[in-house]
DNA sequence: CGAATTGTGCATCGATCGATGCGAAAGTCG
DNA sequence: CGACTTTCGCATCGATCGATGCACAATTCG
């Protein structure tokens, strides 16, 4: 039952796809769907535009790769949060995940989700669409979680867990704007704990 | 001392500066700094680039003129927000206009001066650091507006102007992702409303 | 009128955009 | 070995990018 280690015919490859991936996420990241350019991409992933489009596809399929590996490395956080006991721990462990991840000393600053491509020309609408679904699964998965957390009784029967979730989402893509314009680590987690404060917002 | 009205030398303008900002204003405000093509602008401008480059000078400074407008007209309603007698209401008019402006039925959704160039490529640089000095000034005008605040006795004195003005700034901005990816106006009124419930946040 | 000044229309510039064609290279398989 | 399969290096594609040169049109001024 082990993985498929077979070989394949032909020549190998003489590069580590996930290691290239992961090379193009950080440019994605930093520049952005229209402003990372394939030359700019295959630079930094060392590989030559034929082994790109061999791989993965095009440039548009490259950053939904991308935004996968994102979702599952940097991103990680959000689905780690979501498992905590507590709405207020969801919502207290998302927040400090997104500030954390959004003010990296190194790597670029901001969130991918947000910043890889918010308003584009044609070319990027494909890049944008998914990031607008990135987005709003986003924000239903965490609604979700909230709802459950009132059939709990986590939350009071009061609570309205769609607006909770909105909240917290603003909150979360507020840091990622500023963050991106370089706005500190401390000063953005004194912000979220005050915000947070008054949760479940009665 | 009636404004210069004498014509100068030369053939007269064919078309209507003001107008035409306006038009390129709308293009930027959708497409972002670099999904905006000067073809693009151009002809929603109905002149040729000739004429844009003879009345406003390059790309970039279409743009900074373009902000500028943005910043006169459709984001007047934060210097008038400013102007509300108390912190309240300044951050309630604040979030109600930002709500208002990145949600209009008809014109672009989202606001400008976050997804105009929030991550570009070389080429939009001067895009990009352009709305990271407009956005740190909005927060720098919040937050003095905040100081005089608690000086006015208005808000308590352990209020912490710095982080109020971050915290209506991340929401607000929170707000226009939300809403460029077409969140609905009273979804976003109704969080705004909760979120400055439990102001100011002690 | 003619000279001077300013805006416009048209063609086009070099650079860069994303994307491919093609033959050589480097492996597996019979 | 030779046939087959897959990848790579190089050159290049047509389209579009932002930006400009230049002759002509339209106005003011002397």
């Amino acid at each position: 039952m082990e993985t498929d280690k077979r070989r394949p015919s032909g020549r190998p490859r003489g590069f580590d796809p996930d290691a290239a991936l992961e090379r193009a996420l950080l440019v994605f990241w930093e520049h952005g769907y229209e402003g990372a350019s394939l030359a700019t991409l295959t630079e930094a992933m060392g590989i030559s535009t034929t082994s790109m489009y061999a791989t993965f596809g095009n440039k548009e399929e490259l950053f939904r790769k991308a935004l996968e590996r994102y979702t599952e490395g940097p991103s990680a956080y959000v689905a780690r949060a979501l498992e905590k006991p507590t709405a207020l721990d969801v919502a207290t462990a998302l927040l400090a995940g997104t500030i954390q991840t959004t003010t990296r000393p190194t790597g670029p600053h901001g969130c991918l989700g947000v910043q890889g491509a918010l308003a584009t020309g044609d070319a990027g609408r494909g890049a944008r669409d998914l990031l607008v679904d990135w987005r709003d699964d986003g924000y239903s998965t965490l609604r979700d979680r909230f709802e459950r957390a009132v059939d709990d009784g986590d939350l009071p029967p009061e609570a309205d867990p769609a607006l909770l979730a909105r909240y917290v989402t603003a909150l979360g893509y507020g840091i990622a704007v500023q963050a991106a314009g370089g706005v500190g680590r401390d000063d953005l987690q004194e912000m979220a704990d005050a915000a947070l404060r008054s949760w479940p917002l009665l």
